[in-house]
DNA sequence: TCTGGGGTCCTGGTCCTG
DNA sequence: TCTGCAGGACCAGGACCC
């Protein structure tokens, strides 16, 4: 454990990384508290689920997040399916993101479970980072009924290690808790790090493993030990740079408090693979509504469109086109998505299908189109788009949609400008 | 066992342009 | 006018994360 005047001494960073512990599950557990002490699975149940979340009952049959929820099942066949409310998840992380707001502006959402906090400043009013990793944990509980798991450190990535310490673990008997807090001390990173599994360094997947495997690398001090060109041949530049840096215990990434996204993208997997080009063309105009929707919200445009498939074997391919002008037309995504689908062959059958806009920007869309609808058209259909948006936030998503989604006989936007799949 | 959804980043190939 | 080269944009796929 540091210090305050121990960090102020070292002059250096304190990071806190805050991980809600089984979030998702745990949110249904405090509208439903008579599933506490069981099992709890937040996932999809049909045909092709897999788990999003399982509360720590469940993950000490060997469920996990990610899996197959068929297998899950099989594993744990007492557990409570639940499908899960993202609306309710994203109101609750709200709340949590506000109250961490409390002890420091400086705060980097990783996703609606975790954020990067930079406490440096805050050590003055609230005490030393451990101080601070613990009032939040309180105050969260205190006001949402939620327990966190923080780690604290002098940066990012030994941060979001040091929470995964401090988080309870699933045993046959119940969950073990956790300590709730586990600070990694200044000058404590290397011996805190080598011991763990390569595995647990931030880009280390399945692929990257394997190849760690082949190096004889078993723990991040193995990592460590190797030279750099070493490391570079066996995983490659990019990877090995990065992997290298993490092992010292080197990452100098600031805290990002407001950082916009690069891509958006609806995908769907399908419960039985579709064979129908007209059911795929009409969830293209849905995805790309959807798409088109959430750009409007963020006040970003999109410079290309890419459509994802994923055929009946797991082939997966995408294919991308850039516009000559930025948009957040529901209708020029879905024309756009529409063209790229036309030279997919479908009759193998597809499982999955998604819409991606990507190459975001703030400035004013299709200013320089040409093949675009006319001036005059285009600011009619902007006030449409703003219209359908408003009445959207205020009866729901589902309250109004393109007519082509309506009538399967109607057909759909033929792409030729004027034509749109809204009417 | 049969593999979601929404993202980010990296790499390598191709094409275009100066 | 032709060729070679370098750099950038675009495209597609893979790996990884939560």
């Amino acid at each position: 454990m540091t210090t305050q005047a121990d960090a102020a001494r070292a002059n250096v960073r304190t990071i806190v990384h805050v991980d809600m512990d089984a979030f998702f599950a745990s949110v249904e557990l405090l509208r439903r508290p008579e599933l506490r002490g069981t099992p709890v699975i937040v996932g999809g149940a049909g045909r092709r689920g897999v788990v999003a979340a399982a509360s720590y009952e469940a993950r000490s049959y060997g469920v996990h997040s990610a899996m197959p929820s068929a297998r899950a099942k099989r594993l744990c066949p007492e557990a409570v399916f639940l499908a899960g409310d993202h609306a309710l998840y994203r109101e609750v992380s709200t709340r949590i993101m506000a109250v961490m707001a409390r002890f420091t502006p400086l705060i980097e959402p990783l996703s609606l479970d975790e954020a990067f906090l930079d406490v440096t400043a805050a050590r003055r009013l609230f005490g030393d980072g451990p101080a601070i990793a613990a009032a939040l944990r309180s105050a969260i509980f205190e006001e949402e009924g939620l327990w966190c798991s923080a780690g604290v450190a002098t940066n990012k990535f030994v941060a979001k290690l040091a929470s995964e310490e401090a988080k309870p673990k699933p045993s046959r008997r119940g969950p073990i808790p956790g300590s709730g807090v586990f600070v990694v001390a200044p000058g404590a990173e290397i011996s805190f790090l080598h011991p763990l599994p390569a595995r647990a360094l931030w880009g280390v997947g399945a692929a990257t493993m394997a190849k760690l495997d082949r190096l004889g690398v078993v723990t991040v001090g193995d990592i460590a030990a190797l030279p750099l060109t070493a490391l570079i041949s066996g995983v490659g530049v990019a990877v090995g740079n990065h992997l290298h840096a993490l092992a010292h215990a080197r990452d100098e990434r600031s805290v990002e408090p407001h950082q916009r996204a690069k891509s958006m993208s609806h995908e769907e997997t399908y419960p039985f693979d579709r064979f129908e080009r007209a059911d795929l063309e009409r969830d293209i105009v849905r995805m790309s509504d959807s798409v088109a929707s959430r750009l409007r919200r963020a006040a970003v445009v999109a410079r290309t469109v890419t459509i994802k498939v994923r055929f009946g074997d797991f082939r997966t391919i995408t294919r991308s086109l850039t516009l000559d002008a930025a948009t957040d037309s529901g209708t020029r995504i879905a024309r756009t998505a529409r063209l790229l689908l036309d030279e997919i062959d479908v009759s193998t059958g597809i499982r999955l299908l998604g819409v991606g806009a990507t190459g975001l920007d703030d400035e004013a869309p299709e200013q320089l189109s040409l093949d675009a609808l006319a001036a005059d058209d285009r600011e009619e259909w902007r006030k449409a788009n703003e219209a359908v948006d408003d009445i959207r936030e205020r009866f729901g998503t589902t309250a109004i949609g393109p007519a082509a989604l309506i009538d399967p006989e109607k057909g759909i936007d033929t792409g030729t400008g004027n034509e749109n799949p809204w009417g």
